[in-house]
RNA sequence: GGGGCUGUGGCGGAACUGGCAGACGCGCUGGAUUUAGGAUCCAGUUCCUUCGGGAGUGCAGGUUCAAUUCCUGUCAGCCCCA
């Protein structure tokens, strides 16, 4: 008996399509361009997550229809192959990581090949490979050789940036110091994880909670000399970009978020001799408020410059360069000991408002400037570097964390801001007691007094502003990119330190010339750490490390390049994946740019896809493409999560525990009301019901039970394996069951009866066309060249436009039902014309295309059912000769009457008046208002 | 603590712009067929019901002839950030 059998029709088919190239993108862009992209993965040890085939089948669908559609399509797949697992791998084996990442990619590519997705092959990239990441160095000399002219907002060669006639004057050198200053990719001295026992440096990854990840030893936050690349820069651009892109609103919020734009005052508080103060004051009355701060001022950054009045202290952060001058003898001992441990923090766990605020007086004063009061200058950790100025005026009676550092040590807390009169704990405010961090009426701040927040905001800037003390100013939450990583598995820079002949670096950095590129990785005996507080590159021979280039000696630059290096830019190198001339070519690239489509997890919302957009806009300010943003339409899938779990808890005599008795206590663990630790237990579907809200245990309804599915993971065995759901089931099943789960956007949890339930569909589709009971494969005998009859054809046009307008709409759960819908009424016609069995296979075509070929075959197709048009409806096919529209009485439905469906209103109106059934509920009521909407309904109001 | 998302049958979900709640699938129940079934086909399946009806989209209100859909409040779960 010939039955559906996935595992002979999947692969057969999948050889076809290889041979015959049949998703070869066309050399020519037809009238219509689709650009439709996944976002590519990073081939790990463990081979294929059922979530990638998630977005990899949406948009393998979007592609075979837009193909059908007569649209040129491009629709590549890569791998974003750098990154830690295959280094630590290395590490431990000795394995060169080329060579497992080599392997990896191999099982992902069987992979994706087995669930028959129409990627053009001949596009395959991977970051890792010599012929991709040499276009990557490219494009870091490209940011090397750029700095963004603020007044344009744009990016401009460094050769256009405009030089001080002083350091003109100080010559090359100092002109090339200038310009390094500038630079879009310039180097500053960062902190990074050093872990003086592994003795190597750690990603942040590898930290947890200030221990390294494997052997839990301490780690510690050193300085060392980074990378970084000017983001902050492109911060208003990259904000102003959002408006244009056809992107989820939650995502645009979170990249707007991250890039956190303020608008408030930088505030200079006076710290020199304090004889001194008034002829300062009256120096800068004179002299304006200066872009850069001297040595006599402690700048800030505030978004409240109206609570300047009840800045009662200042805190500057334990890395702040102005701290060994602030502070004093008598203070310096606890000053140091005190940055020493911050240094072993890591930001979170600075800033984490649960901790106990610390902090030490640095035993300095300031002034502050608004009032010439004196208020002394702290050190403490929960103000960090990086973010404005790194340090702060503390207003303790107006913002939360200067409160509780107040309240820690014993400082005064002066409410500035009065609440509205109705606020519950205005009195406690008042008396300094209690943080009040909304807007009021301004008190206790001179003439300001009365005045609303914001107008006292800007009053106070622009009075400070004529007296040279302070300065409107925006700032960022985004701060530049660390963009060096001290590890093996990355692209090496392309940069050359100049060594004298000591063998000093003399700080003198130049760019390795386009044409020696790409820079390869050295080789190296093994991976392991050298135990220096430097890049494991620094390892290499001295070959590699150091260059001649006309007649100087250079010392290659060690670090390597962040793992989103590749992924930044590798939707460019699709469209031209072989040029060995040029990233890209231009005409190529405008041809298919931007991407119309981009499909992918979440979890890159921020940085992957603010990284790129940036490295999109310096090109585009360069003028080497043609767009401003890369990714037209975004679309985000949602998490796949193992099947529902029941879990019971019982305590430790092995009795039943209600879950509503049970919560997590400090330290995470499941406790009962009276701390006593309970375990949970794993309980089947038959051992539970539901019952009101909840599912209770079966044989004692007191004891309710937790029903929910978890993230998959190797931890909790609930990991669900590709392979395996093929093996058994298909993957025209897999890729249909996991668009028919839910809205791709959605959260679902997986069920593998749910899988069952496609492949009985599947099945059903095989038998509308084959005939089940003959022993030769032989086509049903329903199946004729007899044309459709009124219901049939209405039932065929229905389901064309259906499947047309959601898979357009990406809806393509709503799709696969409705061609069920299908399959269940002509399954069960006697006569089945072969045109509309033909339509339908174009139809389910993109969503199971092997069964769809394989029928298409069977049917006496000739080529590919992928070389077939999508079918177009027909309007007139869709109209009914009747239809029923619901009366209401009051709102309810109370008849059903049957009406022409282009009925008028009046018409309808009567037909519902003259209903028996209506009638009689009419019978001795009073209609006060008749509501009729034609097609619709009836609703009859009475009385 | 802040932000976001989501609450609809036993389960996953559907419902266009406010217009018949529960499409489609799973599961379950009954029947047919079969040596057999994790096969196939048919019928049923929100709950309550005195079989007339009544209630129902987390909960409480509101707007409306009409609310899963709009508004206010509230609760719960999940995700992200701190």
């Amino acid at each position: 008996m010939p039955r559906y059998n996935p595992s002979e029709i999947e692969p057969r088919w999948q050889a076809y399509w290889d041979k015959h190239a049949t998703f070869r993108t066309p050399d020519q862009a037809g009238e219509k361009k689709r650009y439709i992209l996944d976002m590519f993965p990073y081939p790990s040890g463990d081979g294929l997550h059922v979530g990638h085939p998630e977005g990899y089948t949406a948009t393998d669908i979007v592609a075979r229809f837009s193909r059908a559609r007569g649209e040129t399509v491009l629709h590549p797949m890569g791998f974003d192959a750098f990154g830690l697992p295959a280094e630590e791998h290395a590490i431990k084996t000795g394995e060169h990581p080329r060579i497992q990442t080599q392997r990896n990619i191999d099982n992902f590519t069987r992979q994706l090949k087995m669930l028959g997705f129409s990627y053009d092959w001949d596009r395959m990239v991977s970051t890792t490979d010599e012929d991709y990441f040499r276009w990557t160095q490219w494009i870091f000399l490209v940011l090397y050789d750029t700095w963004f002219d603020a007044d344009a907002q744009k990016g401009r060669p460094i050769a256009d940036l405009p030089v001080p006639a002083e350091v003109e004057a100080q010559g090359a050198e100092a002109v090339g110091k200038y310009q390094d200053q500038h630079r879009l990719a310039y180097q500053d001295d960062a902190l990074v994880n050093w872990c003086p026992a592994l003795g190597t440096v750690l990603a942040n990854e590898e930290v947890q909670d200030g221990k390294s990840e494997r052997g839990g030893h301490p780690v510690k936050r050193i300085p060392l000399r980074q990378w970084m690349l000017r983001i902050t820069s492109y911060a208003e651009r990259l904000l102003d970009g959002l408006d244009d892109v056809d992107w989820p609103i939650g995502i645009k919020k979170l990249q707007r978020d991250w890039i956190g734009r303020s608008t408030g005052a930088e505030v200079d508080f006076y710290v020199g001799d304090e004889e001194a103060y008034g002829a300062w004051a009256e120096s800068r009355r004179t002299s304006g408020f200066c872009a850069e701060p001297d040595a006599s001022v402690l700048r800030v950054y505030t978004t409240r410059p109206d609570t300047l009045f009840g800045a009662t202290y200042m805190v500057v952060s334990p890395e702040h360069e102005m701290l060994d001058e602030l502070t004093t003898e008598v203070q310096g001992e606890a000053v140091r000991s005190y940055c020493e441990k911050a240094s072993f923090k890591s930001d979170r766990e600075r800033t984490d408002g649960d901790r106990v605020k610390t902090g030490v007086f640095t035993g300095s004063y300031a002034t502050n400037p608004i009032n010439g009061e004196k208020v002394p200058i702290w050190v403490a950790d929960y103000v960090l570097a990086g973010y404005g100025t790194g340090a702060i005026m503390a207003v303790p009676a107006h913002d939360e964390r200067d409160f509780e550092f107040a309240k820690q040590f014993d400082l005064k807390v002066v409410p500035v801001v009065d609440p509205p009169q109705d606020h519950p704990e205005r009195a406690a405010i008042m008396a300094g007691d209690v943080c009040f961090v909304a807007q009021g009426n301004a008190i206790n701040s001179g003439d300001f007094d009365g005045q609303k927040t914001n107008d006292v905001k800007a009053a106070v800037t622009a009075m400070l502003n004529r007296e040279g003390l302070a300065a409107e100013a925006v700032n960022y939450k985004l701060r530049d990119w660390l963009f060096s990583r001290q590890r093996f598995w990355g692209e090496p820079f392309p940069i050359l330190h100049e060594v004298d002949r000591e063998g000093n670096l003399t700080g003198v950095k130049r760019a390795v010339p386009e044409s020696q590129l790409p820079v390869r990785l050295p080789e190296l005996e093994d991976f392991k750490p050298h135990g220096r507080p430097e890049p494991p590159l620094a390892k290499a021979d001295d070959e590699w490390l150091y260059v001649t280039l006309d007649g100087k000696r250079y010392r290659r630059e060690t670090n390597t390049m962040p793992q989103w290096a590749g992924s930044c830019w590798y939707y460019l190198r699709y469209i031209d994946p072989k040029n060995d001339q040029a990233m890209i070519d231009p005409a190529l690239e405008k041809v298919w740019m931007p991407v119309d489509l981009y499909v992918g997890g979440a979890e890159h919302a921020v940085l992957h896809l603010l990284y790129s957009r940036f490295w999109h806009k310096v090109l585009y300010d360069r003028g080497h493409i043609s767009c401003p943003e890369p990714f037209g339409k975004l679309v985000n899938q949602g998490m796949i999560l193992g099947e529902v779990e029941f879990s019971g808890y019982v305590d430790e005599d092995g009795i039943a525990v209600s879950s509503h008795e049970v919560k997590r206590n400090a330290e995470g663990e499941r406790v009962r009301a009276n701390g006593d630790v309970v375990s949970s237990v794993t309980l089947t579907e038959e051992q539970v019901e539901k019952k009101g809200e909840g599912f209770v245990l079966k044989d004692n309804p007191a004891i309710r039970i937790d029903s929910r599915a978890f993230k998959m993971s190797k931890s909790r065995g609930n990991v669900v394996n590709p392979d395996e759901v093929v093996r058994e089931y298909g993957a025209d099943s897999l890729r249909l069951y996991e668009m028919f789960m839910g809205p791709l956007e959605a959260t679902k949890p997986w069920a593998m009866t749910g899988v069952g339930g496609v492949r009985n569909f599947l099945d059903r589709v095989w038998r509308m066309i084959v005939d089940p009971k003959a022993d030769e494969l032989v086509v049903s005998d329903a199946i004729g060249d007899q044309p459709c009859d009124a219901d049939q054809k209405r039932m065929l046009h229905a389901t064309i436009k259906k499947v047309t307008e959601d898979t357009e709409s990406l809806s393509f759960n709503t799709a696969i039902a409705r061609m069920m819908e299908f399959t269940n009424f002509f399954t069960r016609a006697k006569s089945r014309p072969k045109e509309a069995m033909q339509q339908f296979l174009i139809l389910l075509n993109p969503y199971a295309p092997h069964l769809a070929e394989e029928l298409w075959q069977i049917l006496g197709g000739e080529e590919s059912i992928a070389k077939q048009a999508w079918p177009a409806w027909e309007a007139e096919a869709l109209v009914e000769s009747s239809i029923e529209v619901p009366v209401q009485v009051n709102g309810k439905v109370k008849a059903k009457i049957r009406v022409a469906p282009d009925v008028s209103k009046d018409d309808l109106h009567k037909a519902a008046l003259s209903d028996a059934k209506v009638q009689a509920l009419l019978e001795g009521k009073t209609v006060v208002k008749e509501i009729v909407v034609p097609g619709r309904l009836v609703n009859l109001v009475v009385k």
